[in-house]
DNA sequence: ATCTTTTCTGCGGGATCCCGCAGGGTCTCG
DNA sequence: CGAGACCCTGCGGGATCCCGCAGAAAAGAT
């Protein structure tokens, strides 16, 4: 059984490499990438490979890197280590895990027992293993208490990449009016929208674009996020004949 | 002399410790703490403090606490020890960093030696430090070449924290027209201006959002600088009587 | 099959945004 | 002093956005 790491910080890399070696003894071999390139190629040499992985890093992105891992060999068992539980991450995650896959997502603030008992909880038992806090984003996230649609998530990305209504409309095959619609929904989500009594701050915030700004403040986007949505919008808008 | 380690890493945290008791032999003290808040604490306690700290810690923010330390202090030398080198952190650190202050920014990238050269030059040599990247961000930055304006910086995060025109004007002490020029002036810069000829993809971008995009993309915004704009926001808004 | 709920859609209008045009300030340089 | 460069400002108009209203279509429920 050999073991790969994907982390970008070295000395991360190495607390790692120690953990994994303690907590499994019976893995005969760690290997190390430092960014999501590398480690793809690895995962893709390796017959088939456990892998730990930190999401943000600088080269390519762990959710991406762990999208082409999972896309060519879905039984691969993952471990995110990650520094935060941002929603965009959690959310980001839980969009490409494949059905019955088997894989963790650990914060790196957790104990040093927690890790490895992660390790072998996934690796050996086959079971996942999900730090409670981010479990509790995916439940605030997945159920609809405090909850985004997915339909109300992709408007939103939509509106933090830029486009406008009309665009909007045609990538997602809606007439106009339905986008509007939809912003307005989320506008009432994020607690942007204006009731028209409050003569207070009437008129200061541009919903749009206030929307986002609360969105980032949520970390319900981040920069990964939105790294992620401007390459799938490039690849769309060239598949686009012309308008 | 003592040393004041904010870093809420334990990992880095420790081989900081290890990396500055080498370093500086002739320090007889280093303490730790774990985010701003408590990093403030201990500064404002010890006489005349060493900080080595991190920017983007979750608690609060390195910038915030180095613009308080400093504010108490200025004499107070900062190494500042962060993995990225992003527009947002170099300009917020520039910013706040007092007039012949002594103080660095280097990157966690950087080989052991750096560390342990910069330590030395900035503590001991009352040398500034700064990483050649970072150094390059500032030039691009600050130079007119590919950099932006403080005007058009400030229009720019005004727009991402969501605020119309009229806001903005108010905010500013502008009239509604000069805030629309230096959208304008931003607009091309960030290379988001749609001459009209071009029927390609015509319509496609809403400017004002996609600006901030942009922006985000190029890392000439993070999360931590729209926080701080967030906060400076609201403080305005309680000063504001109505309008 | 019928009723209900939800979502999609067009219409229309007021507010906002984007920006070309033109006039009036300040500052510098010759 | 005038010429030039720069920024600020008002005006006006076309495009876009925000959203109430109401009918049509789709998805569920009884």
């Amino acid at each position: 059984m050999k073991v790969l790491i994907i982390e970008d910080d070295p000395l991360h890399r190495s607390y790692l490499n120690e953990a994994i070696r303690a907590a499994l003894p019976e893995c005969d071999g760690v290997l190390e990438a430092e960014n999501g390139n590398a480690g793809e190629r690895l995962a893709r040499d390796l017959k088939s490979a456990h892998i730990v992985m930190d999401l943000q890093m600088s080269q390519r992105n762990g959710i991406e890197a762990a999208r082409t891992i999972w896309k060519e060999r879905p039984e691969t068992r993952i471990l995110f280590w990650s520094n935060y539980s941002d929603e965009a991450y959690v959310r980001g995650v839980s969009r490409i895990v494949p059905v019955g896959a088997v894989y963790g997502y650990v914060l790196k603030s957790a104990s040093d027992d927690r890790l490895k008992l992660a390790l072998r909880s996934i690796f050996i038992e086959s079971q996942c293993v999900i730090d409670r806090e981010v479990r509790g984003m995916q439940q605030k996230s997945l159920g609809n208490v405090n909850g985004f649609t997915e339909a109300e998530y992709e408007i939103l990305i939509d509106i933090a990449l830029g486009l406008t209504d009309r665009a909007i409309a045609q990538r997602r095959n809606l007439s106009v009016r339905s986008v509007q619609n939809r912003l307005q929904q989320l506008y009432v989500k994020l607690g942007v929208y204006q009731p028209l009594g409050g003569q207070d701050d009437e008129g200061r915030f541009n919903l749009r674009a206030r929307a986002v700004a609360v969105a980032f403040l949520r970390k319900l986007l981040n920069h990964s996020a939105l790294e992620r949505a401007e390459a799938d919008l490039s690849a769309w808008l060239a598949r686009q004949p012309h308008d």
